[in-house]
DNA sequence: GGCTGCTGTGGAAACGGTTACCCAGAGAAA
DNA sequence: TTTCTCTGGGTAACCGTTTCCACAGCAGCC
């Protein structure tokens, strides 16, 4: 930062005080008309512009949101990032992006960093929601939105219906024909983890189905985890005739190894994914997956936060339900084997 | 922001001067060992962390920097994002990601609130880098690395070598035999679109190969424009063997339009992309395309920003050339048609 | 004519840190 | 003894804003 111009070298080159400078610029309290003028005048030949940070220290907002996300290179938070970006942008928010990596200390560390910064307010798709995590949040003390988190928390909430993604997707896949149907899940032991894992076994056992112990595998959302669980399958000896996968790149690593190896798609096997990211689309077959509109998530998420930011809503927390579809695509058939071929 | 706890409620509490926490903190400065521990104490107790926001007024220094990118939603620029965010961190830098949508207006406005929040630096990856873009940047006078962006510019620069990428691809496909190779591009009149194709057509004019004005299309570099392309030489009379795509997401929806509409790939059609993205490998047939590693662009680029934060270098503006390769994959093959067949 | 209320403006105190400068004492060197 | 250097620490100015007061002029009203 080099030495830049101040409002007291606008003040004095427009012959007013700095006070009628910031009235100007704020555009509350009274100023002459004719006074206006000259400042802008000043203010444009000297390209003046008032510091953020002198702002902020005064007036205690800093106009500076954090947002967290566990992986900014899935599909799903990067369009969601890039949203909630342009949104806030608009309103004369920035936003400092942090990617936690969906590890529970990392995402402590954001934490520190986004109070140090003195950010208004978080939108934070957390990972973890220990207690750790949501006692800081309110020691923190600004306005905060939860994305894609399930447990129980005292702030607002943005998110789909509980247990319903990969609740849709089983669904489809029973009803194509499939029994024997296995689940890839996410990183285990967090909320959203949690909650596909149960809508693959609520649709299950609603149909009556067994689910085999060795038919559920969970690592991670990323799709190296998902070549891992494809290869597993692949060396099962009872193989299912259908996997559900918690998201679209557990899917497309799934799908990846599983062509490797020669199986067909879905011939053989039938995949489904969750987020309906862009690639599920690109790749062939492509894939069949639950709609998750993360451009639906940024707005509910970032009209949330305006509220509170502006003391418009003060209320109980909310909880906001982003609506879901299923999106039936080449890589999800009726089953080919046994019963049917015989 | 609520009330917080400041330097001087520490002093005033460790029974000392606030000039004496502050030397404790930034250990610089002589302080007693038992008064240190003492201050630690009391700073522990309080959860006392120094406002960002007044040492940036002070110091001049706002430990931010901008990174502004064309499109987030681009997996080389998501990844690169993510990489440059975690080592930047580690420097106790935070950074404040911008997404300029590849466009020129908007580029300018990024770099007004780049300005206004007191970046110490940016990381540009510019897209236009007209003029106006340049001296804006000196005018903001804070220090700047350009990423992908060939222009001749006054800032250090990091970007593979010029022309080099599709040359790659396209020296590929006439290896493979292929004569009739169209080129779909990127945003005209951007840097580095015109890099791709200068790469596409020194390869074609260097084997002796014609360029037919027809095989040459330009749209954008997403996967939208992708689809555009690929219905567009869908359609042509002479369909070439083999397209040359200045980037994976063009060569994705490209893929996707052309398997659509019953070519085989690379059967009827080779394709290849240039980034080598995660998806290029996901995707069936696997996608041939050049690396454009995003770790080292992050390293080069924070190494290069980091010199220069420091005043550990201050000499004349540099040129990080990244090295690239080619991955062939499935969806290249050698031509089957006329000659060959007959 | 004295009040009241509105317009237009300025002085100066914050906001929460850093740091230049000054000072005191102790031990070492002259 | 005097002077110098090193350690340890305090005073106060300053970074660039905002905003609380204060004040002056003027119109309208009783």
């Amino acid at each position: 930062m080099k030495k830049s111009v101040t409002i007291r070298d606008i003040a004095r080159e427009a012959g007013v005080s700095s006070t009628t400078v910031s009235r100007y610029l704020n555009r509350n309290g009274y100023v002459d008309a004719q006074t206006a003028e000259r400042i802008r005048a000043v203010v444009e030949q000297f390209n003046y512009r008032p510091s953020r940070i002198a702002q902020s220290l005064k007036t205690r907002e800093s106009h500076n949101l954090a947002l967290i996300v566990p992986d900014i290179q899935n599909p799903f938070y990067s369009s969601m990032a890039d949203k909630i970006q342009n949104l806030l942008l608009r309103e004369g928010y920035t936003v400092t992006l942090f990617d936690s990596g969906a590890d529970f200390q990392r995402e402590l560390t954001c934490l520190a960093v986004a109070e140090s910064i003195g950010a208004d307010g978080i939108l934070f798709a957390s990972v973890s929601s220990r207690r750790t995590i949501l006692t800081e949040l309110e020691r923190i003390g600004v306005p905060v939105v939860m994305i894609n988190s399930y447990d129980a928390c005292p702030f607002d909430a943005v998110h789909g219906v509980r247990n319903e993604s990969t609740y849709l997707s089983t669904r489809h896949l029973i009803e194509l024909g499939h029994r024997e149907i296995a689940f890839a899940g996410g990183t285990p032991e967090t909320a959203i983890a949690q909650s596909r894992k149960n809508g693959y076994l609520n649709a299950m056992e609603e149909a009556g189905l067994p689910v085999r112990r060795e038919h559920i595998i969970e690592m991670g959302f990323d799709s190296e985890s998902g070549r891992k669980c494809g290869t597993y399958f692949s060396a099962l000896f009872e193989m299912p005739t259908a996997i559900c996968c918690a998201n679209d790149l557990i899917a497309l690593g799934m799908m990846q190894v599983l062509l490797e190896r020669g199986f067909q798609i879905p011939g053989d096997i039938s995949i489904t994914g969750v987020d309906n990211i862009e690639y599920s689309d690109l790749c062939s077959p492509p894939l069949t997956s639950v709609i998750n509109d993360s451009g639906e998530f940024a707005k509910m998420a970032v009209k949330a936060l305006l509220e509170r930011l502006r003391g418009s809503y003060t209320g109980e927390p909310r909880e906001f339900l982003i609506p879901r579809g299923l999106v039936v695509r080449g890589s999800t058939a009726q089953p080919q084997r046994k019963e049917q071929e015989a």
